[in-house]
DNA sequence: CTGAAAGCGCTTACAG
DNA sequence: CTGAAAGCGCTTACAG
């Protein structure tokens, strides 16, 4: 069932035949359109989507990465993606590294073999500076070929970018607990090379000295940006005793979600004895007990801007920012550490 | 830089530079394949995949078709499959509907045009004998033109198939509830159409039979199969009161997650009051309080044995299992409702 | 409005 | 072992 199949059956030329089938649907008379859409019909054909793609060198195609396919801050991305992609006909194909060691380079490589129309790259991994590199290369050779690359989350890649709330995220969270009379935080935040985890930690320690709650530097562990990760984590710290920590912020609900179960584990309990706060407002944040203090970054609609921006054809770097919103809940309900 | 420029660039023919790329890797002078991998770095070649897949009907490529991205469910398959891929040097594409209300067929339609090597299709709405038909069909048409397609999860579809352990893991959810003595379960499954939530359901109630643990159809009620669906669906029954339900069983994680925040919401703590049991065994399972009991599938074993199975050429129809575990937690430590 | 022809980047018999 | 040539299925100037 190829195109030439069809235009036989029309009875018309295998040009006219694309011609209709076709986006940029040229003018062709009205009753070689109808042959021809009767023949499609008739025949079941379906493009070959990648012949047009060696033909017109790209494909009505966007293509995703992620760092991990199973973190709901990934899936609620490209959730957002799909719903923004599927009214422009596109189809969406997200793709991920298995391993965490995969920088997102290989996968950008792979990808650009398969010409979509834009890449969405939504890794949050900043990666050292070499790898960095040669990412951009890699995107800038992509960008030259007539694709469009879009970044969610990090700021520091020279391409059109979606920016999230973590930094003022993370700062409407400082405030809002030095507000409650929480004044001992402690940070669960995962290992240095997190763009997004980063800008969250500034926007909130820059907070947090507004109010004078003073954060050092030993109140900052990190670990895996994993519920596992925070949890070990957060058995170590209380077995070493929490001090007078009176609220434990994770750079994440799935971290937060760990650590709340290591402090029960502990006999320390969650929101009573030391208060807890995450970062995404992933499903399931309000079902732990307690209910548990989020930023909502509405990720969905991250997805969805990212790809409204990779339709447009922008002259220079455009920024589009998301705005967070604080979820107050149960978790950081009691008073504080210190009236 | 397309081929033809390493060519030249190696001093070959467009022929040969051919061959020593290729996967098939033919008879070639190992002068002439040193000097055209050297071209390959120095001009930083990369294969075009779609001129590829024209020219050999088929990309190095896996697409796996779920029916909602944000689901633990899907994203652990796929996460399992993109590690089965890896190793084989494949790149996975996950393609997903954004609306409930697609179906796979639409997908599927899209996905052929891409020619990937194989589709492994994780969805499982059955949706109804017309549609069915028509994925079938499409399905078998991708086949006939060499590619290979797995269905993982529902038993109903003529292709090769990863079966999951719905069926016995009900079973020995209800043996294993029926032990604990609880003997009112009320069941909380999903609208008609999802072949999974059948087989789950199927096995519970044989079971459950087995031990003189009678479920009415008054027993079992339905609501979209997501956090939500259940949240509001037990609430609703909580107001109309529960009886004396002993233990409530969900289809999914998610929905007794949900469940249990209801139920709270309403008074009733759960696992004092009444049980909770879910499947799937989703990461936030042992988090939520009391810790839920469940039925763990390997959804990861699941997605890379689906990868294995679209690796190998079979004769017939070739079905695989994945095991399913019991997880016994506190949500199910009370005694039953009757002694 | 329409057709014949060249071209997209690669693969693969076919003939040396 | 290697090259010239045909072909994959489609698109798009070019010339009617």
């Amino acid at each position: 069932m190829t195109l030439r199949d069809v235009a036989r059956e029309a009875g018309v030329s295998l040009a006219t035949a694309s011609r209709v089938l076709s986006p940029g649907t040229r003018n062709v008379r009205a009753s070689a359109r109808e042959r021809i859409m009767e023949a499609v019909d008739r025949l079941g054909y379906r493009p070959n989507l990648t012949a047009q793609a060696t033909s017109k060198g790209t494909t009505r195609t966007v293509a995703v990465v992620v760092s991990d396919m199973q973190d709901p801050y990934y899936s609620t991305i490209a959730q957002g993606v799909i719903e923004g992609a599927s009214p422009a006909g596109l189809i969406v194909t997200i793709a991920g590294s298995g391993h965490q060691a995969d920088d997102d380079l290989g996968v950008v490589r792979a990808l650009r073999g398969l010409s979509p129309q834009m890449i969405i790259l939504a890794g949050s991994r900043r990666g050292d500076p070499r790898s960095r590199e040669a990412l951009v290369e890699e995107l800038r050779a992509y960008e030259t070929r007539g694709g469009r690359v879009i970044v969610v989350g990090q700021d520091e890649l020279p391409f059109d970018t979606v920016i999230l709330g973590h930094r003022p995220g993370g700062g409407q969270l400082a405030t809002f607990l030095a507000d409650r009379g929480y004044v001992r935080p402690v940070l669960l935040g995962p290992p240095p090379g997190s763009s997004n985890a980063a800008a969250w930690e500034d926007g909130f320690l820059e907070a947090a000295k507004l109010h004078s709650v003073d954060v050092s530097e030993s109140d900052i562990h990190r670990a895996a940006p994993t519920r596992d990760g925070a949890y070990t984590l957060v058995r170590r710290l209380a077995r070493h005793g929490l001090g007078d920590t009176d609220v434990l912020v994770a750079a994440s609900d799935l971290m937060a979600i760990g650590a709340m179960s290591a402090l029960r584990e502990c006999g320390i309990e969650p929101g009573k004895q030391i208060a807890v706060a995450g970062f995404d407002n992933v499903v399931g944040a309000e079902d732990v007990t307690p209910q548990l203090t989020t930023v909502d970054l509405d990720l969905t609609a991250a997805g969805a801007a990212a790809v409204q921006l990779g339709l447009e054809e922008t002259a220079s770097r455009t920024v589009r920012r998301v705005e967070p919103t604080l979820v107050p809940r149960a978790s950081t309900r009691q008073a504080g550490g210190r009236p």
